[in-house]
DNA sequence: TGCAAACATTGATTCGCGTCAACGAAGCGA
DNA sequence: TCGCTTCGTTGACGCGAATCAATGTTTGCA
């Protein structure tokens, strides 16, 4: 098929020798092969799966996958960098709805009706594996085990929102942040990148749009948090110090 | 298979003549196909459908249809009547997830682990369809339109959840108060009944709990919008008098 | 390399909503 | 129908976070 990897822009400047960045890697020989699509696949699935999906070259920083109201055709799982999904209310602000880490699928708000009802936008040079969803449904059809595999895709984003309304319910700035940085840690954990040092690709107005929270609310709750040795904040780059205090302060199970 | 309807005590003592209420009717004779799974299905798709539904007994009020950790097998169309899901949090605290009105599906939180991950309970006598999941599953694989169809229904609830936390991000009480009875008069209006006039199945404290503000605050919420024309409240009796003060006072599209 | 724009932090002040308390109204079982 | 329990309303008060404002820091482009 042709147009291909027509969606993304600029040459690719990073190394090809890592697979989450390579557009050549498969399926089937990609490392996060275990948290994304193929996962629950046989070999020969995981092959025909590996023919729909389509792999661009890499999205800079700021650049969109899709936008609101752009039609739906695919979701996409990421590869590498991350990406934040947000949609704009009414009254014409920003709504921060969701941040996305590789192995995670991005852009299931499409899939009820034939318009995405979010935007995605690429936090930092980041690469995704287009994967049509006509194509993915028509698949399934033949594939129980991937059709089984998206309903839990599916499922899972559902749980996550709802997990969400529950933080946003009623919980204080300072359990919301910590909420946050506990599931990242969770989600670096679970690709193999360490739970208590990483750096935070949004901003701290998209955190805080995100929370429900404002910018210097963000600033005061993380300055509190390091005050108490809960964490040790250098700019972007975090490290937890104390993760049963974290895991204390955000007073929410974190299990999924 | 037996034991058909065990999952629903009590003997049905409400009249067997409207659809919604009377276990015998089948998806294809059912009012709600409309808005339910059987959407978009051909007639003898719909049999199919029909025959792996379970039909159960009417729930009395306060009757749960599945609880948290409950081991998950079906998901359920509420066929009359109104349902909460709510989940527990660590802390110990309620926190309400959702309200399902006729038509509507309950029961998705379940689908990505072999566990609910909140619990349904009934706000007055209502009765479900149980549908199966694994057979739905299996018949989804068979019915490429059943297969889509579900899709959407799952991708509207992951659109239904970050809508709303949207509406938590960042709006005062008046405003949640008002999305909310928007998007319950706008579902009324989906399904034959009036969009301006209609009863609270929940009770005060379970909408603020939905809402993320205290009982207290809902209560003075419902005040100002009273004092300003825009509702007419009698206890659980709303009536919305001003359709256009209300989505000024939502300041968010309820179109979906 | 330097400058401007975007991002982040910190402080002072304001305000919406939570909390506590009291009481009235409705629903329900005996 | 009574009496209890749950639910709903109203008022007083204080706190946490929003807002406004000023300033420091980082980033990215020319």
């Amino acid at each position: 098929m042709p147009g291909n990897s027509m969606k993304i822009s600029e040459e690719p400047k990073v190394a090809r020798a890592r697979c989450h960045t390579n557009p050549n890697v498969s399926c089937s020989d990609c490392r996060l092969g275990a948290l994304c699509l193929p996962i629950a696949l046989s070999t020969e699935e995981v092959d025909q799966l590996d023919e729909i999906v389509k792999r661009g070259r890499p999205l800079q920083k700021g650049d969109h996958l899709f936008r609101e109201s752009d039609e739906f055709h695919s979701v996409y799982a990421v590869r590498s960098g991350s990406f934040k999904a947000y949609s704009i209310t009414d009254s014409g602000e920003v709504q921060v709805t969701g941040f996305y880490l590789p192995g995670e699928i991005l852009g299931m708000d499409g899939i009820s009706s034939r318009h995405h009802c979010a935007s995605a936008v690429a936090l930092e040079v980041s690469s995704v594996c287009e994967i049509p969803f006509e194509r993915l449904e028509g698949l399934a059809t033949k594939l129980p085990s991937l059709q089984h595999h998206f309903f839990r895709i599916m499922g899972k984003e559902i749980i996550k929102d709802q997990q969400m309304l529950t933080l946003l319910g009623c919980n204080s700035a300072d359990e919301r942040l910590s909420s946050l940085l506990l599931s990242i840690s969770a989600r670096n954990s679970s690709r193999h990148l360490s739970a208590t040092k990483f750096r935070l690709a949004m901003t701290r107005s998209d955190i805080g749009n995100y929370l429900g929270i404002t910018v210097e609310t963000v600033s005061r709750s993380f300055g509190r948090l390091q005050k108490n040795n809960v964490l040790k904040v250098t700019n972007k780059e975090i490290e937890i110090l104390d993760m049963d205090a974290l895991k204390k302060a955000a007073n929410v199970n974190q299990d999924k």
